[in-house]
DNA sequence: CATGGATTGTTATATTATAACATTGTTTTT
DNA sequence: AAAAACAATGTTATAATATAACAATCCATG
């Protein structure tokens, strides 16, 4: 048996999110306390405007909202929470969208492998070892030793691509 | 034979520059040529910027250099003409830089596949279809189409690394 | 030589992100 | 418990990246 690489698939439009924030709560609760960081009520909530849903959410919508519950509340704030929650691995960047989405599997470190569907805009993550281990090959080729890799993939997903049968 | 995959190779400190600058502006004259696109003096002062070494170059350093030598220039400028060179695939944005380098392999349409050494700063280009094939087959195994990739590999050159070993 | 489309100029503003320092909160030491 | 040390958050200002909207100019073609 291999390991899923999917870590974070599209989920159908029928499932419980609150789940998916649930867990994802519980999770980031679990690896901070283990590492010795404080999951503070920001983080937390932080973390929670994250995983409001598939998409990926800016930096700037997490401001408001925060805003909106809190008063004050400026960028750094946010950018600050962001870089902690990213430097734990329960956020990642989607670079080509200046981003954030929740990790599908914090505790294990990795820099995931994103599918971002151009129709509905959500996002799903996988990590798989055997793109990993092909990039490294072709890079050890130029000599060149890598230690990460950003892998944004643009296309449809399977959801949105039924739909486009049905209404032609 | 297999076409070489390295589309835009990490250079020895040697090598003429003004070649690769020389080569990048008589295929972009071609290519516009071709396609009925003008290759204004601005687009190849745009693209003779971009070409300034093998380091990615920032927009607004651009503009700057513009101003210096031709007065007025005002962001939309340097964006509306790093656009139209994305466009005619002469020039590749990197995401996770918001910084632009010349292609290596202009006229073949691409995404690109690029190394960018954390020690040099130099940015290398592949288009390995292997890697585009894996990615594609990986990610149709959750139904998602795949029409465009980033991939943005961080780590060393083989120089930077040969140099790391000397200096121990 | 006019006219229509493409290109560039210009002004203003939106969006994304960080620097620097002050304040508050928490833990540890005494 | 008070003080010291450190972590987290607040605050103000500004840097860096990018686009919108409209005006002026250029240039191929009829």
């Amino acid at each position: 048996m291999h390991k899923n690489t999917v870590i974070r698939p599209f989920k159908a439009a029928s499932h419980r999110h609150q789940d998916c924030l649930d867990a994802a709560i519980v999770m980031a609760r679990r690896l901070c306390d283990a590492s010795g960081q404080r999951f503070t009520r920001l983080r937390q909530r932080v973390l929670e405007l994250v995983w409001r849903s598939h998409e990926p959410v800016k930096a700037y919508d997490i401001l408001e909202e925060l805003r909106d519950e809190h008063g004050a509340a400026a960028p750094p704030t946010v950018y600050r929470v962001l870089d902690f929650l990213r430097a734990q691995g329960l956020v990642h960047k989607i670079e080509s969208l200046n981003a954030y989405v929740g990790c599908g599997d914090p505790g294990d470190a990795h820099s995931g492998q994103f599918l971002i569907c151009r129709d509905c805009a959500r996002v799903a993550e996988m990590d798989d070892p055997e793109l990993g281990a092909l990039l490294r090959k072709k890079a050890a080729r130029l000599g060149f030793e890598v230690d990460g890799q950003i892998i944004e993939i643009n296309g449809r997903c399977h959801e949105c691509l039924q739909q486009k049968g049905e209404t032609q």
